[in-house]
DNA sequence: TTCCAGGTGCATA
DNA sequence: TATGCACATGGA
C-alpha cells in the first residue's frame, strides 16, 4: 500500500477486491459513476479508480479510509484458519478479497433499520434520497444527515423517500438516539451493547448483529437473515429458528464469526443463489 | 400476478 | 417463552 497523505491510497489487488467488499451486503452508500466507484461514509467520500494491478482511492481523508477498508488487518491468517471448515473453503475462494468495513455507527444504525425485510437495490435508493434531501452538501456530494438534521423529520418525510412502514421506527429511533451515548457505547461488552441496540426502535437481533459487526467491529456475532437461514439449511441442518441458528454458528466460529458470516453471505447470495 | 427482500413489533396463549 | 401475523414498496 502506498499513501499520499490526504490525496490518495494505492492498494494492490492481491488481497483486496473492491466489488466483493462492496457487494457482500455490509454497506449501501456507494455507486458506480462512469468507470469509478464512489464510496461514501458519514461526511467522507472516496472516488476509486481500478487499474490493472491496483486500486487508486482518491480522497482527502486517507487515514479515515485506511481504517474504513481495514487495510491494516491480516486477512491471510483469518482466511487460513476459517478455510479449514467446510463450506468456508469454497466461500473464501469465491470472496477472497472481502474486507469487513469499519463504518460510521449512526449511519449504520439508520441504514440497517431500513434494510429490514427489504431488498438491497431499494435500500440503497432510500439511503441515497436521505443524503440528497437532508444531508449537508459538500462539493458535489451529500453527507449522511446527522442526528440533529434528522430529528425534525416527520413520519411522512421518511415515507416520501420510500422508507415504507419503517418510517415510524426511524422517527422513534432518532428520538431514542438523542440519549444514546455512542462514544460511551464503544466500551461496552458485546452482550451488553447488543441488549442496548435491541432496545432501539426497529432494531431486532439481526439488525443489532449487523450494527455490531459493521460499525463496532465486533466479530463474535453472526447476523442471520433469510440468506444465511437458507445456507444453514443447505449445509448444516434444517432449522427455522434464527436465534438458534445464530447461537450454533457463533459457537462454531467464535471470535471469527463475523468474518465467516460475510464470506458465507456473499457466497450464498452471489454464487449459489 | 405473485413472491420476495440482509426482520421487527405486537398480540395472544 | 413461543408462535403468528401485519407491515410499505418495488424488483423479478
Amino acid at each position: 500500500m502506498q499513501v499520499e497523505k490526504n490525496k490518495k491510497i494505492i492498494i494492490e489487488k492481491t488481497n483486496f477486491n473492491l466489488v466483493q467488499t462492496l457487494e457482500c451486503g455490509q454497506v449501501f452508500s456507494y455507486y458506480k459513476e462512469n468507470e469509478n466507484y464512489i464510496v461514501q461514509s458519514a461526511d467522507k467520500v472516496a472516488v476509486i479508480e481500478e487499474k490493472d494491478n491496483v486500486y487508486i482511492i482518491n480522497t482527502t481523508d486517507t487515514d479515515y479510509f485506511i481504517n474504513y477498508f481495514d487495510f491494516n488487518t491480516d486477512y491471510i491468517k483469518i482466511k487460513q484458519e476459517l478455510g479449514q471448515i467446510s463450506p468456508l473453503n469454497e466461500a473464501i475462494k469465491f470472496g477472497y478479497g472481502i474486507k469487513i468495513l469499519k463504518q460510521d455507527i449512526f449511519e449504520t444504525i439508520i441504514s440497517f433499520i431500513i434494510s429490514a425485510n427489504n431488498n438491497i437495490k431499494r435500500i440503497k435508493n432510500i439511503l441515497f434520497k436521505l443524503r440528497q434531501n437532508y444531508g449537508k452538501k459538500i462539493g458535489e456530494f451529500y453527507a449522511f444527515p446527522t442526528l440533529s438534521e434528522l430529528k425534525n423529520l416527520s413520519k411522512g418525510d421518511f415515507v416520501n423517500i420510500g422508507a415504507g412502514y419503517r418510517a415510524k421506527y426511524l422517527v422513534e429511533v432518532v428520538k431514542q438516539l438523542e440519549s444514546f451515548d455512542i462514544e460511551k457505547s464503544k466500551s461496552l461488552s458485546t452482550v451488553e451493547l447488543r441488549k442496548n441496540l435491541i432496545n432501539l426502535s426497529g432494531v431486532g437481533p439481526k439488525v443489532a448483529d449487523c450494527i455490531l459487526l459493521f460499525a463496532y467491529s465486533r466479530f463474535d456475532v453472526f447476523p442471520v437473515d433469510t440468506w444465511i437461514e437458507k445456507l444453514y439449511n443447505q449445509f448444516f441442518e434444517q432449522c427455522n429458528n434464527r436465534e438458534k441458528i445464530r447461537d450454533e454458528l457463533v459457537n462454531k466460529f467464535g471470535l471469527l464469526s463475523g468474518y465467516a458470516q460475510q464470506y458465507l453471505f456473499f457466497y450464498k447470495r452471489s454464487y449459489l443463489k
